[in-house]
DNA sequence: AACTATACCGGTATTAGTATCACGGTCATG
DNA sequence: CATGACCGTGATACTAATACCGGTATAGTT
């Protein structure tokens, strides 16, 4: 095995990042913010629903620009949402 | 064709990208930054140096928290250089 | 019921990211 | 020179991202 495939908690954090980007598309349809972020409407329905969890950076840097996020913040909360649902999660 | 390759300017603006991610790791070696960022050492120097153009968001929030850098500001200058590059040299 | 627009889903094709293996260069030791 | 440790690199293997196609479901309009 020379690339490890995706873990389970990489695969939540694909699906916390997918939601933060829906939240953050509001009432705009995918077809517009995935033509203002130059992805097509599958790819972003795809992020948005955590089928393709690691996106590449400058995708999500478009689309970030396009939605006017931090990514940063992006960043920082799909990490503190990894860490109040992966060990904290019995007590 | 289902996937288009990277274009050239896509490639360039890779390179540029590690280029600012060599500059932040200055003195440190790439065993080291890739091990606190969690990565193998060839995929920080295939980064570094352009093989990998278009790394996974997570790949590069790891290696900008390991080396104190703000994905927005990395973002940032990666399309500025793009402009800077393009048609403005001395800009 | 037919038409339009949006979103979800499975399948498929192609390129690209990531990890492991194997090699060369440098420095320290003997 | 031989050995070992660290660094960077190239080749190779395997998985995942991206895009396109067809089908399905819901909701609004006529």
């Amino acid at each position: 095995m020379v690339r490890v495939p995706l873990t389970p908690e990489e695969r939540q954090r694909g699906e916390r990042f997918g939601v933060l980007l829906r939240q953050a598309r509001g009432e705009r349809s995918m077809v517009e913010v995935a033509a203002a972020a130059g992805l097509s409407a599958e790819t972003l329905r795809k992020i948005e629903t955590g089928r393709a969890p690691t996106p590449a950076f400058f995708t999500v840097a478009a689309l970030a620009a396009a939605l006017g996020l931090s990514l940063d913040e992006l960043a920082a909360a799909c990490a503190e949402g990894a860490q109040a649902g992966e060990f904290r999660q019995a007590g």
